[in-house]
DNA sequence: GTCTATATTCGGATAGAC
DNA sequence: GTCTATCCGAATATAGAC
């Protein structure tokens, strides 16, 4: 019911202590088998028998590792936007021609929702009723949010509503790929000539109201 | 598990007969609370006591409506489908603009989703783990496409890429709408930008390949 | 941390009388 | 079509010994 669902944090200081080595690997373990649970069985009816004998535990003792199932499911969370976030790291050139980082960037995020569909659920759709991500998986959602920004503002995307159609078009390809084609491309090619077609048409989504007098309406942040 | 869920049609010859008509009612007024079930514990975590109580009946007798859980579900989608229709009749009106026409349907969308979160996802998304529509409810997604391509048509929107990037918008749209303001018009508002920003672009999203000769890759289709 | 044993609750579905 | 009674299975979670 709490905020914090999590028993443990994997990045805590003692990461020599071999007691924390061996709960730590078991932890790993118990969220790789948790994902090839919920590709199996869907997201929703992980169970946590099943899970406990997938990893040569009795169901109880995994309440060593979490408080509640939505404690395994916020290990899950934070699991898929660290697989997110290194994929960021390595597959992501730096932002040299501004467009071409924007598409890639939009590549990114399709190819990962394609690439696990419970993952994608888990990330990005409601799919677990009373499911909220702790502070510090949000966290990690907000880092990914910040790349995004980045590449956003160097191909000249700025203001809520070109932010918001960016938003919209990436959620929508990503899920229409998953749903009518998971592991497929055909929404993967997309992405290119849609945000060509984004970046043409940026003038239609300016910001309405620069009414009267200077054009920045950015005074503020500037002072 | 079959593909016929549904135990009535409620569209069936005999509905004049009385013993018809009360049926019909109580299976409206069954569908009418499991709606409100849903909106209150989640879609997936409807039960059959609860919807029972609610109806004034014991939880078996429910099963003279529908033969198992999913049945229900087939129910509310059909249902689900028919006030979608039913909205596209009595608010959009005859295609004179294109253009306005396009707009008109994908604010449609839009609204749909916004007004009801669970109807959104059982109609559009895949939170029901072994649901699938029987034929006949299938059927009736089928019509509600049918409107969304003569306007496409209409617009002069032709093409699988083309349809596809309309598609990614719509229901990019409708879910970030449904998820991060169910109920607001931050997403409804960006409907007009995003379409004329996809019509404007559409020379982008012409089909590859009417490689050497005539323009007509459709050979196939019209032979 | 892991176990055994169990509590508790709830779910969908069926049998058979009326 | 509706009821009573019941089955059967499954789930999460807790108590307490080792």
């Amino acid at each position: 019911m709490t905020d914090q669902h999590r028993v443990t944090d994997p990045d805590e200081a003692s990461r020599a202590d071999p007691r924390q080595r061996r709960r730590d690997a078991r932890l790993t373990q118990i969220v790789a088998e948790a994902w090839q649970l919920a590709r199996r069985d869907g997201l929703p009816s992980i169970s946590l028998r099943h899970l406990a004998e997938r990893v040569d535990l009795r169901q109880p003792s995994l309440y060593a590792y979490f408080d509640s199932k939505l404690g395994l499911y916020d290990l899950m969370y934070a699991d898929a936007l660290g697989q997110l976030l290194a994929a960021a790291e390595t597959e992501l050139s730096p932002i040299d021609d501004p467009r071409e980082a924007l598409i890639e960037f939009v590549e990114l995020c399709i190819r990962f929702s394609s690439a696990d569909v419970v993952r994608h659920e888990l990330v990005f759709e409601r799919t677990i009723p009373g499911f909220k991500p702790s502070r510090q998986s949000h966290e990690l959602l907000v880092q990914f949010r910040n790349i995004a920004a980045a590449r956003l503002a160097a191909a000249g995307v700025h203001g809520q509503l070109a932010t918001d159609v960016f938003t919209g078009i990436v959620a929508g390809f990503a899920q229409q790929q998953v749903i009518s084609q998971p592991g497929g491309d055909r929404w993967l090619r997309l992405a290119r000539p849609a945000m060509e077609m984004l970046l043409d048409g940026l003038p239609l989504l300016s910001e309405p109201r620069r009414s009267t007098r200077a054009r920045t309406t950015r005074t503020k942040k500037r002072h």
